[in-house]
DNA sequence: CTGAAAGCGCTTACAG
DNA sequence: CTGAAAGCGCTTACAG
């Protein structure tokens, strides 16, 4: 238990006298670098395993291999849109092989720029730079290493950008309501200079037009509260036709049109379905009834950014801006559910 | 692509050459070592400057130096605790002058190991565990860094913990409401097997008695949900003695335990108080009323475990379990206010 | 296929 | 107070 500092010891230089090689050798046998006789590999491999060989990554670095470091940049820790795509990282990066270093810059650009230089002093293998909304944010411009921007996209187009398909994620929550026998549609939505409330109603009025539907009333923007859902919950039910679906464009505006409509006395989803986006469990789940929603799959978005780096730290070149897909999670506020 | 990499081009020698000094002085001068001329240090640290002289943490680490890095490792990062306490560590410790490696284990005990061998294979300064719930976990023994343990705290005495104080949170949660005159008080709390749900109790029953009182009913023990928070709320006030206040054990069961009570037509707070535990302001300031509740302060934790992380790395010696206090956060559904 | 040598950029005793 | 020298633990051309 105690006594032992596990690797502290061991170095290149023990694993190559006991395997009767020179450290060069062990080296390349232990990178898979060059051609390496199969039967030394294994040795030194087997070597490496019996003394518990752990490289230090300092002098890996050092001597102008890969650090096997990221910098995971974050605009708003806080938000709970940064974490889910943290953890999709991080499992991209295969646990322990390449960890990461996680900064956040509190949308304080002066310190946006002293963590960048705190990273590159490190010599990440590169960054990965997760914005707080959906919106085009600054380029980081040329760096030494790869950067691959998330869920905010980089107003440089010569940037790799990851993001999520906005207008996707409306088209399918009104998809599921329109399959599920609903047409009198209304939508409850953000702040109207976001792109993500502006691209989620493009994608539900697609889908509605489609069927040579429009929405039942006007869209009506606000803030992203649980409160403005109830609010615009009341305008709707309290004047002008009653729709028979509310389409929200997050999950709290939903969890706030839910808490209205209950108050009424209406149920759902018998007289009225709502649907959600985010998929944030710890609302959807406990709201009354459980809340459909869409998932915009923060993990894949996160696991697909790690790809994408490791490709350009290969060497690849790529650029653009990818959009990925959500999902609809089904629950009892659209379909009645045994 | 190349063009300009900002400071991987300077290095000590560059700096030193300007300065017109040796390395080593360059080196000391910067580092506040040892005895270096008033003079000299100013003309260096003039060099270091115009250059733009980033240090090389890889060469540092490698020299012996610290490294600047720490490891924070969690064993659950989707939880909501995890977190505040994150953001906490990274405020203490500067920002850019020490960075941290973020690693969540998902509760895994190999995966641990292997963390835990990853960041030692990266020299990090120390390790702080972030434990998922307020009960003691397994300490990691002996490591060749200093380990600090956070919210869940080691099982071993001789190790460093800072966690939360669950019997102070039940007593000024207990004791506000006493304050503000309520007389016939129950409780909702979550698993029995908790410390977080066993201690808050004994805090507030501790207040109760100071009054000369006790519950108006039996502690109702279930799971952490809303879902319980409602079921609670409805045996609470369907049998027996009405309360005129409900202390729960965590937000969510506070915010289930209002859902109930605004069904029912009962008035939060005029007829019925109810106050939480966790201030998690997605649910506390949106739900009907706004909830009051006990905030643990977990930023202040993270603070406070980075600081002593530091103080423990400096070759300070200390050990055993320090719990920090919160304090109430009032809203309104304990006081009508204005 | 293998190894000797140089070097990555720093820091730290050790002499002066 | 300053500097020459050695070394941290690796990797990578370059010879064999």
């Amino acid at each position: 238990m105690a006594g032992e500092m596990p690797e502290s010891a061991v170095s290149l230089v023990d694993v190559a006298r006991r395997a009767g090689v020179s450290p060069s050798t062990a080296s390349k046998a232990l990178n898979a670098r060059s051609d390496v006789n199969e039967v030394t590999r294994t040795r030194v491999e087997v070597a490496a395993r019996e003394l518990g060989y752990v490289p230090n990554t300092m002098a890996q670095g050092l001597a102008g291999a890969k650090t096997g470091t990221v910098g995971v940049l974050t605009s708003d820790l806080e938000g709970r849109f940064a974490l889910p795509i943290l953890i999709g990282v991080e499992d991209a990066l295969g646990t322990d092989r390449v960890l990461t270093f996680l900064c956040d810059a509190r949308g304080d650009e002066v310190r946006e720029q002293r963590l960048i230089a705190a990273l590159l002093a490190r010599r990440v293998d590169g960054i990965i730079v997760v914005g707080r909304q959906t919106d085009a944010r600054p380029s980081l411009g040329k760096l030494p290493v790869p950067v691959v921007y998330v869920y905010a996209f980089s107003d440089d187009e010569g940037d790799l950008s990851v993001t999520v398909d906005n207008v996707q994620l409306g088209r399918i929550a009104a998809d599921h309501l329109l399959g599920s026998g609903r047409r009198r549609i209304a939508h409850i939505s953000g702040e109207a200079d976001h792109s993500a409330a502006l691209e989620r109603l493009q994608g539900a009025s697609e889908a509605l037009q489609s069927q040579g539907l429009d929405f039942a009333s006007p869209p009506l923007f606000g803030d992203w509260s649980e409160a403005w859902g109830r609010a615009a919950t009341e305008l709707l039910l309290s004047s002008g036709p009653v729709p028979d679906a509310i389409l929200c464009a997050s999950d709290q505006l939903a969890r706030g049109a839910l808490d209205s409509i209950r108050d009424r006395g209406i149920s759902v989803p018998e007289d009225i379905a709502v649907i959600g986006i985010d998929n944030w469990t710890a609302l959807a789940e406990n709201s009354r009834p459980a809340l459909t929603t869409v998932d915009m799959q923060l993990e894949r978005l996160g696991r697909t950014a790690a790809y994408r780096l490791q490709r350009a730290t290969a060497g690849e070149q790529a650029s653009g801006v990818e959009r990925l897909s959500g999902k609809v999670i089904i629950r009892n506020s659209t379909i009645l559910r045994r």
